[in-house]
DNA sequence: CTGTTAGCGCGTTCAG
DNA sequence: CTGAACGCGCTAACAG
C-alpha cells in the first residue's frame, strides 16, 4: 500500500497561502513575491516535495516522455542506440521509456498499447523481424503522436527515418572479399520484409555483378535471424560440393556464431573461409579472429532519431516533415578476412 | 502540439450513457449488462480508445511502474539484469522505466528525482562507483516507496538486496590461478566503497593466504573502473622488477582490456601472464583467448530483485522485509588461464 | 444494473 | 502580486 506523498496543498496549508501561489513559486512564474517564493522553495525542500508528473502531464496534455520500441536488448546494437537516444532526450528535457518486442509481432502490438496508455509524446521504433502489417504503428500517426523509425524502417509510412547506407556498406564489404581473392561468397541474408535485409543483399549482389562473378543462389541462405539455426546453415554450406570460400552474415552476432562453428570444425579463417558481419558490435574487434564488418554510427543513430522525433513533437501535425537521414557506414577490415 | 485522444466521455456521449457505465464496461466490473458492455467494447475498439494511465494512476495512487537505476548500459551486465527484470515485471503487470547514472553521483540524484516525479511504485538500484552518501536513496524509504538493491548494494540501508557470493567467486578463481601454477597474482581491485570490490578482494586475499602465498601490496591496484586507465596499470605491472604471472581483473570488460594490452605487447596469455575476469559477460567466451571468469546468473538477478520488489510493493510499509538473496557463482575456466 | 458526485494533484484562467 | 474556480480523465462511493 502506497502512502501519499507531499503535495502543493500540504505546502500551501503549512504556509497558510493559496495553492496557486505555491504552484507559481514552484514553476518560475514571473508574478510572485520573491519572499513568498523563497519561503515556498525552502519548505518544499524541507518537506522533500517532489512534483507529481502524473498530474502535470494530465493537465498539460504532455508527458515529456518518448517511447522506444526495439526488437531486443541482448545484443549491443539496440542498447547502444538507446544510449544515444537517452542522451539526446535528457538534454531536451525528455524521459524515455523502453519496450522490447522480443522480435514478436504480438508483443509489438502490446508495446504500442503501453506507449499509448502512457501517453508518450512520441515514439522511436525499430520493427520486429516478423512485422509485415503496420496498422498498429499507424495508430500513433492517427492520434497525432509522431513516430520516427530507425534501422528497421517501414516503407509504407511516410515519417522520419534514420538509416545507414546498407547497400553501400554491403557492397564495399563484398568487394573487399572479392579483392582478397574470394569468389564463392555465401550470404546469410535476413528476412525479406526488413529493408535492411534487402538492401544488404542487393549490395552483395551488385558487387558480385560488378566483378563478373556468377551469382549462385545456393550460396544465398534465407535466414530468420534466429542464432540457433546458424549451425544448420553453416553445416549445409560447408558440405556443398562446391563450398563457399567466404561467408557474409547479415549481422555481427550471426558472424560471430559462424566463426565459432567454423572453428569447432577446424576450418581455418580466413584461409579456408573468410567471415564478415555487419554493424561492428562492441566485441567484434576482440573475438578470435577479429571480425571484419561494416561499422555503423550506432549511438549517433539514436541521437539523430531522437532529435528528429522531438522536432516533430514541437511541430503541429500538419507541419510534420518526413525526412529520411541516411548515415554513413565504414568498412572495418580485421583478421577474419585477411 | 498534441491533439487530445479519445476518452471515456467520448464513448459515453456516443452511446448516450454515463461515463461510470463506460468505465465499468472497460474494467471487468461485475455489475454490468453484457449488452452494454459489448456495445462499449466495440465502440472503444472502433474509436481506438486507449485508457489513460496518467489519470488512472492519479486516482488509484499507483502507477504499476517500477524504476531501475543502473550505472551504465554500455556493457552487457546491466542490460542483462534489465532483461530479467522486465520479464518478471511484465508478468506481474508492471512496466519499467530505466535511468542511467553514468557512474555519476549527481546524475544518480537526478535519477532519483525522475523516479519520484514519475511516482514509480518501487525502485531497483545498483549504485554508481562514487556513491558514498545514501540520503538520496533513503528518500524512497521515507516516502513509502520500496527499494531493492542488486549487485552494487548499500550496507547502510536495511532493505532487500540481491547479490552473488563475490567472496567465494573470487576465492575459487584465485585458487584456480594458483592451481595452474601462478604465484604472483595481481588484482585490479574496484573502488573500496563498493561492497563487491571489497568482497572480491577479500576472496582473492583469502585464497592466497590459504595457499601460503605472501601478499604483495604492489600487485593490488586500486582501480576506479575507468577502462581508459587500465593501460597505465598494466604497463606499471609488467614493468615491475618482479612481474606478475597472472592478472585478476574486477570485471570482464577490464579483463578484456587487459588482454588487448598484453597482446599488443606480445606477452603470451596465459603462459607469461594469465588473465581472469568476473561476471562472464556475453562475449567473454569468444575473445582471443577466451576469458576465464566467474559466471553470475545475471538475468536471474534481475528477476529475483524484481520479484522481491513487487513483493514489497504489495506489503504495508510496516511489513517490509529486508531479505538478502545471495545467488551462486560458477567458475568458468577458459584459455586465458590454461 | 446504472447514474451522480466527489476528488486524485496540478496548471491555468479570471478576478481582485 | 494573490486567491478562487475550473478542469485534465478517470475510479470509487453512494444513490437509486
Amino acid at each position: 500500500m502506497k502512502s501519499r506523498q507531499v503535495t502543493i496543498i500540504d505546502i500551501a496549508k503549512a504556509l497558510n497561502i493559496s495553492k496557486s501561489t505555491v504552484s507559481r513559486a514552484l514553476t518560475n512564474h514571473p508574478n510572485i513575491n520573491p519572499e513568498t517564493k523563497k519561503a515556498v522553495l525552502e519548505l518544499a525542500q524541507e518537506m522533500d516535495y517532489q512534483r507529481n508528473m502524473l498530474s502535470i502531464s494530465l493537465v498539460t496534455n504532455k508527458t515529456n516522455t518518448i517511447g522506444i520500441i526495439v526488437p531486443e536488448l541482448v545484443n549491443s546494437y539496440f542498447s547502444r542506440v538507446i544510449i544515444g537516444s537517452q542522451e539526446a532526450a535528457y538534454r531536451a528535457g525528455y524521459n524515455v521509456i523502453i519496450c522490447q518486442s522480443n522480435e514478436n509481432y504480438d508483443q509489438e502490438i502490446s508495446n504500442v498499447n503501453i506507449m499509448l496508455s502512457s501517453r508518450v509524446d512520441g515514439v522511436l521504433v525499430s520493427m520486429t523481424k516478423e512485422t509485415r502489417n503496420f496498422d498498429h504503428l499507424k495508430r500513433f500517426e492517427k492520434k497525432g503522436i509522431p513516430i520516427v523509425f530507425f534501422n528497421r524502417v517501414c516503407d509504407e509510412m511516410i515519417v522520419p527515418k534514420v538509416i545507414v547506407d546498407d547497400f553501400e556498406g554491403a557492397f564495399k564489404l563484398t568487394e573487399h572479399l572479392i579483392e582478397i581473392g574470394k569468389r564463392r561468397i555465401a550470404h546469410l541474408a535476413g528476412p525479406d520484409n526488413l529493408i535492411i535485409s534487402r538492401k544488404r543483399k542487393e549490395g552483395y549482389l551488385a558487387a558480385l555483378k560488378k566483378h563478373q562473378i556468377d551469382i549462385d543462389e545456393e550460396l544465398i541462405i534465407p535466414y530468420d535471424l534466429n542464432l540457433d539455426k546458424v549451425k544448420i546453415y553453416v553445416n549445409h554450406l560447408i558440405n556443398l560440393p562446391n563450398k563457399p570460400d567466404a561467408i557474409f552474415a547479415i549481422n555481427d552476432p550471426t558472424a560471430i556464431e559462424v566463426i565459432q562453428i567454423l572453428k569447432s570444425k577446424k576450418i581455418r579463417i580466413p584461409t579456408d573461409i573468410a567471415v564478415a558481419g555487419f554493424s561492428n558490435d562492441n566485441y567484434s574487434a576482440f573475438i578470435d579472429p577479429p571480425l571484419t564488418t561494416v561499422a555503423q554510427p550506432v549511438e549517433e543513430i539514436g541521437k539523430v532519431a531522437t532529435e528528429l522525433l522531438i522536432d516533430q513533437i514541437n511541430r503541429d501535425v500538419k507541419d510534420w516533415k518526413a525526412i529520411t537521414k541516411m548515415l554513413d557506414t565504414q568498412l572495418v577490415i580485421r583478421n577474419s578476412t585477411q
